[in-house]
DNA sequence: AGCGGGATTTTCT
DNA sequence: GAAAATCCCGCTT
């Protein structure tokens, strides 16, 4: 397990910017880089933890370098890295990956090129196929692998408010990379 | 380029 | 029974 992903959610989504994520889809692998991410933490009123542990959000209390799943909107998938201590609810929504390499593989779960393929938070659980079935999952075992980078330069990085929520929406809990072309929205 | 609605199901009130 | 950490399409400027 990857030790700094115990840190609150708020160091921890500037940090994973530059790490990579590895599929495994048929016996081969797609190795992606994350470029954007968001921070929820138990105090913050837009988390699906605010409220406390429930049959949904028990996954985002328990350990850290786990994946916290949920199903939105009727057909969505969305995926977190939990992070915090064992018993904190809070976890980084992934929002967009960049492919580096075995991008085709995605073709026959979201056959659209380009940067429209990971530049979202259901899109990119669309192509891995990342679903339900994931939820819990160690992030340290294929098929899906969290792969640690050096941290990324600070004027890199830029921190603003949060996409697509309606409570809280000022809080700059969301952190992406500096003039990439997959971040989500500028 | 920007706005508005529909899809569709899990979760909590 | 309503809202939700979204996306896509179609209509209007």
């Amino acid at each position: 397990m990857i030790s700094w992903l115990t840190q609150p959610s708020e160091e921890v989504a500037p940090r994973l910017l530059g790490c990579l994520l590895e599929r495994t889809l048929e016996g081969k692998t797609v190795l992606l880089k994350i470029v954007e991410t968001e921070a929820y933490a138990e105090t913050d009123e837009a988390s699906h933890s605010f409220k406390g542990k429930t049959n949904r959000t028990s996954i985002m209390f328990g350990e850290a370098g786990h994946l916290y799943v949920y199903f939105t909107y009727g057909m969505h998938y969305c995926c977190n890295v939990v992070t915090g201590r064992n018993g904190e609810g809070s976890a980084v929504l992934i929002r967009a990956l960049e492919p580096l390499s075995g991008e085709e593989l995605l073709d026959q779960y979201r056959p659209v090129g380009g940067v429209q393929r990971t530049n979202g938070p259901a899109k990119l659980c669309q192509a891995l196929n990342i679903t339900a079935e994931l939820n819990g999952h160690s992030l340290a075992e294929p098929p899906l692998r969290l792969i640690e980078q050096p941290p990324l330069h600070h004027d890199e990085i830029i921190r603003t408010s949060r996409i697509g929520i309606s409570k809280a929406k000022d809080a700059p809990l969301r952190f992406y990379i500096k003039a990439h072309p997959y971040v989500s929205k500028l």
